[in-house]
DNA sequence: TAAGCTCGTCACGGAAGTGTCACACAAATT
DNA sequence: AATTTGTGTGACACTTCCGTGACGAGCTTA
């Protein structure tokens, strides 16, 4: 499935810091990535997609506090929950770093045992089955428990892909998306398919529908789709 | 909005790779520029300010690592995205070209295909598009994210051009703009089409917005139009 | 090895969108 | 009132975009 330990990516400008963290991390059973600014923090997110971030408060060029913001929102990495760090107790960064986006605040010096303790709660909170609760659309359902589709209980039967398309859409309704959005977010960033493909797999997935639902699937003429109960 | 084509700056030693490179990139319709080292690459950002870097790992004298990691330590730079290009697929690059602060990384020999699906998603990433917060006016609701125009929450079908000039009008209401001025904006600068298809297509979106709002798209005689919740 | 699936690509045809024209109509000018 | 100027409107050819069936490559299963 996928890999056993949680990677957590550890951004800080100090590299002796970001060691030290490292290996008190890495004794607690978890990968480790790590980044000196927000350029490669941004990187190493792209490219090795770490569970967790911890944040230092301070960095060179773009701060803490704003390379949250922004990655909050960027829809891609909206759930990636972030640990700020910051060197002074000074609760008016608490407050700032919260509204940022951070999942949680620890103000250093702190103990591994502590640092290790928040994350596993954070990690609790925002990994748990968000995703693995079955929705539901007007007789439409997929349960990623059992991995399963039906339209008004009667199974439908997809390819992993066409599943993973409909996930995908069902947990981001009434927003239009653009083919290489959809191939980004479905196939995964650094897959290099024909736009055109997507076409096809939308076509599959509405076939698989039946016309009880396949008009959920909305074609935004020059754009790209939407999956929305409303008409248009 | 802006002008269509993204520009791309393509450093590389050896003359033919970059030619090969830039057809490729024209063909999908890119600008391209080219250096063939850091001094000629630096020249280019400064003069003709690109929207992305193709980076080639070695270059004589200074190499492409230290070139970007210098991109990003200057502050006008910083944010220009870089996608590095090597030889070998050799793991040690990969991680120090990243931690230099290149966004990608491609390993030659790579398909024209794979590079250009590459330098879309870099520009996708890296360039995020302002927060797209719905307008509303008197009912007309027109929601960027959802890629969709409600009159009184009932959905109005409109097409690409039209969707365009209705979301500039909207967020650029009470003042009168000429046909050649909507081109540009609207169609983007460098097409040629008669100034009298504004005419068409004004009528068009005022015929999709019915007898509800149509008034609001007002026609400033001699000048050209207006979106105005004010009468005239 | 063959059979069965899924996937990505292509080519074709149809549908929707676009730009231009001609003419109708309205407003300003004489 | 007649003329001139500017805009509304319907129709048309043309282009672009999307739906769709087919096909071969790769992978898994038997």
């Amino acid at each position: 499935m996928t890999k056993a330990g949680k990677s957590v990516l550890i951004v800080d400008d100090e590299a002796p810091i970001r060691e030290m963290i490292a290996v008190a991390l890495e004794m607690a059973g978890y990968e480790c990535l790590e980044a000196a600014n927000a350029q490669e923090a941004h990187a190493q997110i792209i490219d090795r997609k770490p569970d967790l971030i911890l944040l230092d408060w301070m960095l060179p060029g773009t701060s803490g506090v704003e390379f949250a913001r922004r990655l909050k929102r960027e829809d891609r990495t909206a759930e990636l929950p972030i640990i700020m760090l910051t060197a002074k107790g000074e609760e008016d960064n608490k407050v700032q770093g919260l509204e940022a986006g951070a999942d949680d605040y620890i103000t250093k010096p702190f103990s591994p045992r502590e640092l290790v303790a928040r994350l596993k709660a954070v990690l609790r909170r925002s990994t748990p089955q968000g995703i693995e609760e079955p929705i539901e659309v007007s007789g439409l359902l997929l349960d990623p428990v059992c991995h399963r589709v039906t339209s008004n209980d009667k199974p439908i039967d997809i390819g992993p892909t066409e599943y993973r398309l409909l996930q995908f859409f069902m947990t981001h309704q009434e927003r239009a998306y653009s083919r290489a959005q959809l191939l980004d977010q479905v196939w995964g960033g650094n897959v290099y398919v024909e736009e055109r493909t997507v076409d096809v797999h939308i076509r599959r997935l509405r076939k698989a529908l039946g016309e009880s639902h396949e008009h959920l699937i909305q074609t935004v003429r020059g754009t790209g789709y939407r999956f929305s109960t409303k008409v248009s």
